[in-house]
DNA sequence: TGTTTGTTATATTACATATATAACACAGAT
DNA sequence: ATCTGTGTTATATATGTAATATAACAAACA
């Protein structure tokens, strides 16, 4: 499995998971249909709770990107996946705010900002055609 | 004051006190050497504990935004901003690969994540001439 | 029948958030 | 000296979140 666990961090292990399967799935390595562990499995596999592993699970359900069926499991949004709603907009701005906000106060210039935020996309999305 | 509060909101209010007053500094609003409220007044204004407002005002203090004094009371960093440390830089890209991976996913295009990027900060410094 | 799946329920521990009081040390004004 | 307002520190409490530990249930499949 591609997901390592930092239990030290101070971003709650449901999170990281969150995190690393959406970046899982923007950079290829998850494929719409894919199968993803079962919650058990995975937690035993990172030595976690099964709870932790099926809020994370979960919660990437509620936002369309994780089918879950019964036997056939957890598997990646084969149907399409969730376009860029009025909602996100508005979460995504409010983020980018905070840390446009720190990057400015620190003298960072503006086409910096920006050009690292298109690097760190750019790298995101590199290999998409092998994986 | 410039500060709102959300109490609904599921981030933290001192989060909230520490996002703003960073905004602040950002857009022009807060310049340096400029007297922030005292722990006591500020909390009185906003409604909430003393304890709260201490804690955000410490986290920026921390982060070399503020200067604290016994008297004089607390005032934005007049001594010159930190700078866009090796910590900084991993913090900020490590927060953008979060946001990059999941505009990605919805579809977002890197340009026009890029761009939001950049709209984004520009308009938090726009109008420094005066405020 | 038995196993594995997601799901739900309950309980517990640990930690973070926020509040409420209280007291202390320091600096300035009266 | 005394009072007042400042940041600071110390306790205690209430609430919510994160994470764990068990247990049980319903559905799908071999």
């Amino acid at each position: 499995m591609f997901i390592e666990l930092d239990l030290q961090s101070e971003t709650p292990i449901y999170t990281q998971l969150v995190d690393q399967i959406v970046e899982g799935i923007a950079s290829g390595v998850l494929q719409p249909g894919d199968p993803l562990p079962s919650i058990r499995s995975l937690a035993e596999d990172l030595g976690i709770n099964l709870h932790t592993v099926n809020k994370a699970y979960n919660l990437l359900k509620q936002e369309g990107l994780l089918q879950v069926h019964r036997k056939k499991g957890v598997i990646v949004q084969p149907d399409g996946m969730p376009g860029v709603t009025e909602a996100f907009e508005e979460k995504l701005r409010r983020q980018l705010r905070s840390l446009a906000a720190a990057a400015a106060v620190r003298g960072m210039a503006e086409e910096v900002f920006a050009q690292e935020s298109r690097a760190v996309y750019r790298e995101m999305i590199a290999n998409r055609g092998r994986g």
